[in-house]
DNA sequence: TAAGATTGTGGGTAGTTGTGGGTAACTTCC
DNA sequence: GGAAGTTACCCACAACTACCCACAATCTTA
C-alpha cells in the first residue's frame, strides 16, 4: 500500500545481476506518479552509495542547475560534478534499472545490495559498506541533531 | 531516453579520429529539439576544455552579448573573447562533429576524450586534464558550496 | 488449502551505437 | 583552368544495449 506519491520509505534487500541490473522495490514503483514515465535518474550519492531520483524530482534539480552561470568558477564546478555522474534509466518490464559499471564501482556494489527509502529518493548500498557507515554514525555527538529540533517535529 | 529538451547530463568516453571528428553521445542528440537543425556551436571553455552549445542555446547567449555596451572595457573584452572562437558545426549521419585544429590544441585533446553533460551545454575534455582539474576541485574550501544550499535542494 | 496473481532473477535476440575508412564535391592557389 | 588539398557525405562492421520471454519463489484471496 502506498502512502504518498513519489515518497519512499523502508529497506529492501536485492541482488545485482551480471548485467548490472537491480530491481526497484514494487512498493516504490507503485508510489511513482505517472509523469515520471517509469524513469529514474541515477547518480553518485554523498556517501559510498548510489542515489536514485524519480524523474520529476530530478527535473527540479536540473532547473535549479540551469540557473547557475558558468562564469562563476564555483558554480561551474558544482554543475559539472552534479551533472556528470547522473544518468537516466527507465525500468524494464520486470521492474529493473541498469546501473553503469562506473556507478557500481563508485558504490563498491557486489551481488547483494540494500535499497533504502530516503523520502524523495532512494539509496543503493553494499550492505557491508552500510554497516561501516552505521558505526560511524554512532560516534556523532548526540547533540548534533539539536539544530533540527525546530525544523522537524518528530 | 530523453528527460528534458536540450538538457545534457552524464559522462561519456569517446575517441577523436584522425580527421578531428568526435561522436556526440546518442542521448544528447536525442535530447536536441528540432529547431537546432542538428547544429552545435563550438567554442573555448573557461577551463581547458571545449564547450559545445546547441544552436538555440547559443542564440540566447548571442542576444545577451548584444546587450553589453562596448563602452565598458571589461564588456568589450568579454564579448571579443567569447565571440571570436565560436564556430557552428552540424553533425554528420553518424552523429559526429568536426573540431578545428585550433580548438583541439586549446583543450589539449588527444585520441581519447571525455564528454560531460553540463545541463545547457556539453564539455569535451582530455581525460588527464580533467583528472587534474578534479584534484584541484577537492581542494576547494568545503564551505564554498554553502551558498548553494539555499538555491538547490539536492 | 489450493489456485491465482505478483514479484524477483536469469538469459537470448534484434536493433542501436561508435568507429574506421572510401569517395565525391568543393575550395584554394598557382 | 587545372592540380592539390580540404571538407562533407556515404557505407560497413563490431560491440553493446534495451527489450522480450521464461521460470521459480512468494504473497493473496477465496
Amino acid at each position: 500500500m502506498t502512502l504518498t506519491n513519489n515518497t519512499f520509505i523502508g529497506e529492501y534487500a536485492y541482488a545485482l545481476d551480471q548485467k548490472g541490473r537491480v530491481n526497484i522495490p514494487a512498493k516504490f514503483r507503485q508510489a511513482l506518479s505517472k509523469d515520471n514515465r517509469n524513469t529514474f535518474v541515477i547518480t553518485r550519492g554523498m556517501d559510498s552509495c548510489v542515489w536514485v531520483y524519480p524523474l520529476t524530482q530530478w527535473q527540479i534539480i536540473e532547473a535549479d542547475l540551469r540557473n547557475l552561470s558558468s562564469l562563476s568558477n564555483i558554480h561551474r564546478t558544482f554543475v559539472r560534478n552534479t551533472a556528470r555522474y547522473a544518468s537516466p534509466s527507465t525500468y524494464d518490464k520486470q521492474g529493473r534499472i541498469t546501473l553503469s559499471p562506473s556507478l557500481i564501482a563508485y558504490a563498491g556494489l557486489e551481488k547483494d545490495v540494500q535499497i533504502i527509502g530516503m523520502i524523495n529518493k532512494m539509496e543503493i548500498w553494499n550492505p557491508s559498506e552500510l554497516k561501516r557507515t552505521d558505526k560511524q554514525t554512532i560516534k556523532i555527538d548526540p547533540t548534533a541533531y539539536d539544530d533540527l529540533a525546530d525544523k522537524i517535529n518528530i
